[in-house]
DNA sequence: AATTAGCACTCCATTTAATTGAGTGCTAAC
DNA sequence: GTTAGCACTCAATTAAATGGAGTGCTAATT
């Protein structure tokens, strides 16, 4: 059998009408509604094809058709019109004091819970590499020593270390220097025990110290930095009734609290991303990753803050999200995201 | 009306029975399973006496008794028995590789909500005062300053300055020299205006660069440091009917979400507390500050890390929530708490 | 004077039955 | 190929019937 013209309009009516209502859509409606000029009996032979192709079905007899997934796919893919919606200029709705990136996202993710009424999350930025760039160890008090580390993506760690030796100024200036000459440049891998060694040996005195600070430089750089994710609108979720359900909600609601749950796949971006485009994604149903979204769908895009560095903006939502809101809202936002970020 | 021995027991039995089921309790029930000898009748006639007195009331006419508001409070108050629950060795329980503070304290904030069935949320440590005890600015590359800033509670702040200006490492000495000799020991709302103007005098050079750094130390030291509050089990709310209606739940669990709300209650302890105790408090319905939670009680106690650092610990449940075993894990969980922070 | 058995009454919860109506598939006519 | 027409299906809503837990009150009992 052929998806002739005739079928997708219908098709294209169908899911839209469901989109917007959420009830299983009848012959009668789309007869009356939609420009085709035909009779319900058509369009009722029409829709027994295309359930018969898998792209609606019933949830029971006599009740009207729903979008499969599949059926969803294809509107995704071909049908969809994004909706030029009118994001309210963002940088408006910023409060004033944002200054960090993460404030940032933080507030954008609220701002598209409330504007779409879905689930929203966001991955901080992942900085792809890390080399030191920059140590520096200093004294602070009788008993504290404060390593500083830059590493080369401009991010700044620091770490206090105990000491009970009190160390000289002059010896702290040489350890300064070799830690910086050693090490610039060097990715976490590549601080290997030779090198190690190789510090220990210039500095005669005072290996104790050395010894505990090395071993905190290693560790933060080792640190794992994973980004923060942060979420909002997740009851927004129980705004639509196929969800609402009490444990398909609970399942879908503790996925957001877990937010370790969500590294996995927000981390990076999924191909390639040219600069313009920001790669935006529809995952419908079971084309999630996590089982217990299995009845949701979900948009994500990328942004980019600057070479290597990505994060992800994801939008839950049920099935019958509507995407093309959803799509356009996201389009428009990232365009001004980028901007935001251009200026930092 | 007084509120006899006998009394007393039948209450008792009322809010024991209803913390087990949830269910209204009847004369008849209580009549039977409390050894108190007494017949349906007579306790019938008490239950109508503790009543009037409002300690129990009735969902409606043919329906047994549940304990009121009033009614928890008295219990809580004087009949309350906290479990010695044995929490299973909380250090066996934590990851290896807790070293953060804060990091114990998400896994406690799990472990709670896994161990009781209900919501829990726990705040980091609030460092009362910050005075700057030490400041550092560093050329990272050319166009980079880094400005460290350690507070009297050993906290670390830093933040990039971007400079157009190449600044002579002698000018950096000199800088900061007079940071440090001008605003050790300060409190934040001590830097003002007139000593801003005499640093800016004692370095006659780069005054542009000054600005910037005066202005970021400043802002560093405004920046409000809320601490974080980590939240687990949310989730369990949905397991009592009593809450799980929609809208309740919506309501309840966004407060969750919404972590900012809790900032001002969780911050300090309720009142001077002794090392000892860990001032375990309990909130009945409305006598929780935030109207979104009328219909739970909440649990908490407060957690001290040394002197002046201190934080908080939330458990959230139904208003028939088992008292006795929330309050004795607390109790059993703070004392190894205690321990695990000593440690440190 | 306190306790209890007994009984009529109330009211929610659950079950069962009846009704409605949107929607379908099929057939025969257009 | 399209459509009018009709019998049929099935979830959802409404209505009625039933059951039962629990009460309050009164009169008998201890």
């Amino acid at each position: 059998m052929e998806l002739d013209e005739r079928k997708l309009k219908i098709l294209q009516a169908i899911i839209r009408t469901y989109l917007d209502t959420g009830e299983p859509v009848g012959s009668r409606t789309i007869s009356k509604f939609s420009d085709l000029k035909l009779s319900s009996a058509t369009i009722r032979n029409e829709m027994a094809d295309l359930e018969e192709m898998g792209y609606i079905l019933q949830p029971h007899t006599s009740a009207g058709r729903i979008p499969s997934d599949k059926g969803y796919r294809l509107y995704v893919d071909t049908m969809m019109e994004a909706k030029e919606s009118e994001v309210r200029n963002l940088r408006e709705e910023l409060e004033e004091k944002v200054e960090k990136v993460d404030d940032v996202l933080k507030q954008v993710a609220k701002f598209l819970a409330t504007n779409t009424n879905y689930a929203t999350m966001v991955s901080g930025p992942k900085y792809q590499s890390k080399h030191v760039k920059f140590i520096q160890i200093t004294s602070v008090d009788e008993e504290h020593l404060l390593a500083v580390i830059v590493l080369d993506n401009n991010t700044v760690r620091n770490q206090m270390i105990r000491v009970e030796e009190i160390i000289e100024p002059e010896m702290l200036l040489k350890l300064n220097f070799i830690l910086n000459t050693t090490l610039n440049g060097l990715d976490v891998v590549e601080m290997n025990l030779a090198l190690i060694q190789q510090i220990k040996e210039q500095m005669e005195t005072h290996t104790q110290v050395i010894d505990s600070v090395l071993e905190v430089i290693g560790k933060t750089l080792l640190e794992n930095d994973d980004p923060e994710i942060y979420t909002s609108g997740t009851m927004n979720i129980l705004k639509y009734p196929e969800l609402a359900d009490k444990s398909k909600a609970a399942e879908i609601i503790s996925a957001f609290e877990e937010k370790e749950t969500f590294h996995s796949w927000l981390g990076l971006p999924d191909r390639k991303m040219s600069n313009e485009t920001h790669d935006i994604q529809v995952y419908i149903g079971d084309e999630n990753s996590l089982a217990s979204m299995k009845d949701c769908s979900m948009v994500t895009a990328t942004y980019q803050i600057r070479e290597g560095v990505y994060g992800k903006i994801g939008i839950v939502g049920p099935k019958r999200m509507d995407y093309d809101k959803v799509v356009g809202t996201l389009n428009s936002l990232m365009g001004q995201l980028d901007d935001i970020f251009k200026e930092k």
